[in-house]
DNA sequence: GCCATCAACACAAACGCTTTATTAACAGCG
DNA sequence: CGCTGTTAATAAAGCGTTTGTGTTGATGGC
């Protein structure tokens, strides 16, 4: 800490203090700090000595009024799930910080009613400059709708297209198709499938992953061994009592995310059935849950850093008009094996 | 919805529209926006009604920038845990929105080293009035005492008095000693335990609770049976492999959070020891993951969701200068009993 | 009926920056 | 050397609030 002085004599600098230091006018540097063109070096630096040494920090609300922009993102959730959250915050504040933005956390747990007026509202009020919508919520078309109508930037983290604006994807039904063949050639041919939450995008490209490898690979698909799922622990639980239930049952079970397939181990372990001995597990997400399950659960990392990366990136460029503000990206995800599948029993 | 011209014109209405609306001078709108007294309730009425038709929504901008007040408050932590953080963040927005308030995130997962300055510029920018400082980085002696230094408000949520803010506190200490004693009710006198990481506060007294209720109960606690952790999952598994590998081992494990408790487990099910039957493992913090693992595990509930309330609340106060603003609060936990813990054997 | 009191409102000055014109400096060119 | 065109810097006008100082009309005590 060399700062031993920092608040000079109590009374933060101004634009006008700094400018006034290097013999310029107040534009002048406001050129500088904005790394704007026509600045002579030599001028630049006298401005930039002046404000080290004032130790000047322009005011952001000043800014804001001034500019009309909040240099902020808002980052709109209503998934329950704290990790894949937590993953998407950190990644866009991964770009954020380097464009010198910041980031307004606005979780949506409650009925989506108020929720495109308040969005509105966040932009109007010139709270943020735009919004990031992570899944499922980027796909309530109503929101999506007003976002266009109003034009207000944003970015949608989803499987699904909706509207002109950007969207980054990933390729669930790829990654449920490698899933399902890893399963396949560890000789499974009575595989269950457990769907995710019926509104979520992505729960449906994984289940037709599944199809798509199961018809691929000539196996059928057993409609008694493929059960409705809601993404939770709970309805993975109960999913996996049935399957196990059956007078013939699965040697394998393909639960669509992390917490249903900790749910079917949780039923299997309960009646004795043995993972991977009589049966195989395997999930999709890769949550952290994922390393420390009993066995570990092979799964399907979700590359939801760089999803993030990607979004903030695409937005705040969409947000200052840069290229690169319109693009679309499709990501890949990779396959984890881990403990919880093995070869087909007999 | 029922806002088919919510854009009137295209313009956003300001204050002096309104102003001139209700026939009356803007600082009387000023008044009625901010709940400021002297105004006829006739008067209200009528700024309230012409407001309404304007669609008026003050420009935060501007009142930041007159007011010297930001609107947010800033969430700092460094705390890995994500179900940990999204309650906190959770709970702390909730509070945010009833004073119209919003909330900057700002982790700080690299070096702690530029992170005062970075603290302190984002309260002179004027980006936030204050900060939510959650475990562990709420320990932090330099930021502490530069927040303190620079008058910049702010609310700690820490198990450890520092300098003088307002504290929100979860009782570790006697949650521990609640925890021990369950366990030596269930006939255990060979009890291990997982200590957290030495950096963390809440360590130390979750060890001191169980270090006074084995005291309590007469019981000597077994120094090899004491096994250094770091609050993760491999810690956790790598002390339950030790503790399992003595020669005479503990009946049971009190993990000194849940991370640790579900390495416990892993390190027992590999080795063939049955939960509980054999041995019974415990854990600490309630995560979500703890309901979901084999077996369920018995763990000790904190109120994260209350303290990060309690914290935002007086935080608010604070910035707000109401009273109740310098309010330390101590909240306690709740034994949750799941599965993994049972009689002990023999 | 007059002066003090007070509620209710008007006016104008900040707040600290960006932006739009505008002017000054400076080069190239015949 | 004067003309033009480009670059560097200035002056002044907002941006939409809050806030301090003033002004007005109504109330009440004597």
């Amino acid at each position: 800490m060399n700062d031993l002085f920092p608040a000079n004599q109590g009374k933060k600098a101004t634009i006008d203090d700094v400018a006034a230091l290097a013999k310029v006018s107040i534009k002048t540097v406001s050129r500088v700090f904005n790394a704007e063109p026509n600045v002579r070096p030599t001028t630049r630096d006298r401005v930039m000595a002046a404000a080290r040494e004032l130790d000047y920090q322009p005011n952001l609300s000043a800014r804001r009024l001034a500019a009309k922009r909040a240099f902020v993102i808002g980052l709109l959730y209503d998934n329950p799930q704290s990790d894949y959250i937590i993953a998407i915050q950190e990644g866009a504040l991964q770009i954020c910080r380097q464009y010198g933005y910041h980031i307004l956390i606005h979780p949506c747990t409650e009925e989506p009613a108020g929720l495109v007026s308040e969005a509105v509202n966040l932009k109007s009020q010139g709270m943020v400059d735009g919004f990031l919508l992570s899944q499922p919520i980027s796909e309530n078309a109503a929101l999506i709708q007003a976002l266009e109508q109003r034009n207000i930037p944003h970015v949608r983290i989803s499987q699904r297209a909706l509207g002109g604006a950007p969207c980054i994807s990933v390729n669930d039904e790829e990654a449920a198709a490698r899933m399902t063949q890893h399963l396949i050639e560890l000789g499974h041919t009575r595989i269950g499938f457990v769907m995710g939450h019926p509104d979520h995008g992505s729960s449906h490209d994984r289940h037709d992953g599944f199809q798509r490898a199961m018809a691929a690979a000539g196996l059928t698909v057993n409609p008694d061994w493929v059960e409705q799922g809601l993404y939770n622990f709970e309805s993975g639980y109960s999913a996996g009592r049935r399957l196990l239930a059956a007078a013939l049952r699965p040697t394998a079970i393909f639960a669509c995310n992390d917490h249903m397939a900790m749910g079917v181990l949780t039923a299997a372990h309960e009646q004795g059935v043995t993972v991977p001995g009589q049966l195989s597990v395997c999930g999709f997400d890769d949550t952290p849950m994922a390393r420390y399950s009993w066995p570990p659960l092979t799964t399907s990392r979700q590359p939801i850093h760089q999803v993030a990366l990607l979004a903030a990136e695409v937005l705040l460029k969409r947000i200052r008009n840069e290229a690169g503000g319109d693009q679309s990206h499709l990501l890949h995800c990779e396959l984890v094996r881990r403990a919880s599948t093995g070869s087909a029993p007999g």
